[in-house]
RNA sequence: GGUCCCGUAGCUCAGCGGAUAGAGCAGUAGCCUUCUAAGCUAUUGGUCGCAGGUUCGAUUCCUGCCGGGAUCACCA
């Protein structure tokens, strides 16, 4: 259960027998929150504030109103008018214990909600061109999408995990034409890897399958022949590369689209063309170069032009190349025409922040095919600094042997490496610190949760040892008293957890996963607060064996912590250890 | 020059239109005979880049500047 909600929902009843005249919009701009100052009570409103104009009442005889709406609710222990005109309640303990019972009776399911109601919502993530393995660059935004995606669908999103196969460009022309260089020093060959081909190791494995595959009978044949013989075995071999990396961060994708598909006679940049002709979308124009900054090789030509300036983009978009092929854009907008005509209102992309020029030609893009239909957000992954030790980590030059992305997870973990990245807004710039990431204090936040919840696991292996007898299975945990439970500091705790709901909700409305990490540091300090009051006063701690019933009580508010922690990290991807070794 | 992102404590960063702007690190002062000190407690530290505007109320929204970063037809 979610206090927060329950609570806007009698305010909203207040209001509506208070002053039935209010419009639904006023009614829906209210909120009830956790007031910052905790002095000031459990749940704070600014309800009568946002109403009162409308109105023409003062905020506080708005708020003096509400308030005395609440004098017969039994949950509620004070309400009052406070500063402008919020109101702040206290509520009475036993609702706080239902909270906490609530939790067990949930279980992993506490917190989840049906906000999105199973709309459907397709996510595409990393779509790193296929031409070798995933550099570091590629990390932060495949962690963001697949958080973001496990984050919707705990709110009620039927989710689609996508990724988008640049398949299609001379990039892999030049990819297969390396990888033939490869097949032929399997043959015994000597061969250089000229300049602009892609010189990587990770390529030898895929010419010695094709020595193996085709022997020496490629060799004869023209280019023409035997180059989409070896682009499609070296595709493969690509992708099943990137697959390989992205298990490594435990990244799994439903689709992965071909571009290459879109492509072709009849093909749906074909048909989306000439349905974007059919509604006056597409004409042949100039464009005027870019100001300030003229390309070297401008040349002033008519050319096919897409009308994304009457979508909000600065200006319209070519979509054929001067030698006759179609864009990247033009491929871009089928394939979001592609995903709309296959039921997705909502699209989001997860893009590097290179690719921040690209978001108002998307956006105009997807209004243009679904006619205003769906929409799509994309979010912005800014650059990761590596660094060691405070200074930057210089990565080898020699290209074809970057940082990958395998590097920095066999160096820091799973778990950091996810953690650390959510732990911080997508659209900052942030440094990555192999050194600090590695460390095992409270300046590493994934240590800091993750000791937490072996905490509690810890308090239960403690309790089954002093404890013979003791049923401490969930069915019988969970039907104790916890009323027993009476400190501030473990009412504090169940206010905590009470919060919980909340945050998933506005995390996922926002598309804001890092949202959850920062509960999670949270919850943790407030456990680890709890934990430590026992080290000084040891008829505080959970586990206490002259008093069995409040051991019982306590018991389940530390299975509460767990449970929380173990929803939280579930959804950013971490595990949560039983122990730290 | 256009567009986008960022600017909050010495450092790294949270902050959902609300009340006296918060964490961690660093600094200072404490806490280990028993639930993991991988931790806890207290404390110092701010013209929220600058200037306007919107309103009951702005760190938050809008405009313009100033810094830093990214990007800029025909690459993908």
């Amino acid at each position: 259960m979610d206090v927060f909600a329950i609570f806007s929902t009698r305010v909203a009843e207040a209001l509506k027998a208070l002053y039935p005249e209010l419009p639904p919009e006023v009614l829906a701009r209210f909120v009830v929150e956790p007031p910052r100052d905790a002095g000031h009570g459990d749940l704070s409103t600014n309800a009568a504030m946002v109403v009162a104009k409308p109105l023409g009442k003062s905020p506080r005889e708005v708020a003096t109103a509400i308030v005395a709406k609440f004098a017969d609710d039994k949950d509620v222990a004070s309400a009052e008018v406070a500063g402008p005109g919020f109101i702040n309640f206290r509520l009475a303990e036993p609702i706080w214990f239902e909270v906490l019972r609530s939790i067990g009776a949930e279980g992993a399911s506490y917190g989840r909600s049906d906000i999105g109601k199973g709309a459907a919502v397709n996510i595409e993530y990393v779509s790193a061109n296929p031409t070798g393995p995933m550099h570091v660059g590629h990390t932060r935004g495949a962690v963001f999408g697949d958080a973001l995606a496990s984050l919707m669908a705990f709110t009620g999103y039927n989710v689609t995990r996508e990724y988008y196969i640049n398949d299609a460009g001379s990039q892999v022309d030049t990819l297969a034409r390396s990888a033939f260089l490869r097949y032929r020093e399997a043959l015994g060959e000597t061969v250089e890897i000229p300049k602009g081909f892609y010189p990587g190791d990770y390529l030898i494995p895929v010419g010695q399958k094709l020595a193996e595959e085709f022997a020496g009978t490629l060799l004869d044949k023209h280019e023409a022949e035997w180059l989409p013989i070896v682009k499609d075995r070296t595709l493969a071999a690509m992708l099943a590369l990137i697959k390989d990396d992205l298990a490594k961060l435990n990244i799994h994708h439903d689709v992965f689209f071909s571009e290459r598909t879109l492509h072709g006679q009849g093909g749906d940049v074909d048909l989306t063309l000439a349905w974007l002709r059919d509604e006056g979308m597409i004409y042949e124009g100039r464009l005027e170069p870019p100001k300030g900054k003229t390309p070297d090789d401008w040349e002033d030509r008519e050319q096919t032009l897409f009308r994304a300036s009457q979508f909000g983009d600065d200006v319209d978009r070519p979509l054929v190349k001067s030698d006759g092929s179609y864009t990247y854009f033009a491929a871009d907008i089928a394939y979001h025409r592609n995903k709309y005509l296959r039921g997705f209102k909502h699209m989001i992309n997860v893009l590097g922040a290179d690719h921040s020029g690209y978001i108002k030609r998307l956006e105009a893009a997807v209004s243009a095919v679904s006619l205003g239909e769906a929409d799509i957000d994309v979010r912005i992954c800014q650059l990761v600094r590596l660094m060691k030790n405070g200074e930057p980590f210089k990565m080898s030059k020699r290209s074809g042997d970057l940082v990958t992305l395998a590097d920095v997870v066999e160096e820091v973990g799973v778990d950091a490496t996810r953690f650390m990245l959510l732990y911080r807004r997508n659209d900052a710039a942030m440094d990555f610190d192999f050194a600090l990431v590695k460390e095992q204090t409270r300046d590493n936040p994934v240590f800091y949760v993750q000791y937490a919840h072996a905490r509690t696991r810890s308090v239960f292996r403690i309790a089954e040892r002093e404890l013979p007898g003791f049923d401490l299975s969930p069915e019988s945990l969970w039907t104790a008293d916890v009323s027993l439970l009476s400190s501030p500091a473990e009412l504090e705790l169940i206010r905590m957890l009470a919060q919980w709901p909340r945050t998933v909700a506005a995390a996922a409305s926002a598309h804001e996963p890092h949202r959850i990490a920062f509960y999670l540091y949270e919850a943790a300090a407030a456990f680890h607060g709890l934990w430590a009051k026992g080290k000084e006063d040891t008829s505080l701690r959970f586990v206490n064996a002259d008093e069995p019933k409040v051991t019982a009580a306590r018991l389940v508010l530390v299975d509460a912590v767990r449970q929380v922690l173990v929803n939280g990290l579930g959804i950013l991807g971490v595990s949560a250890p039983e122990e730290l070794s």
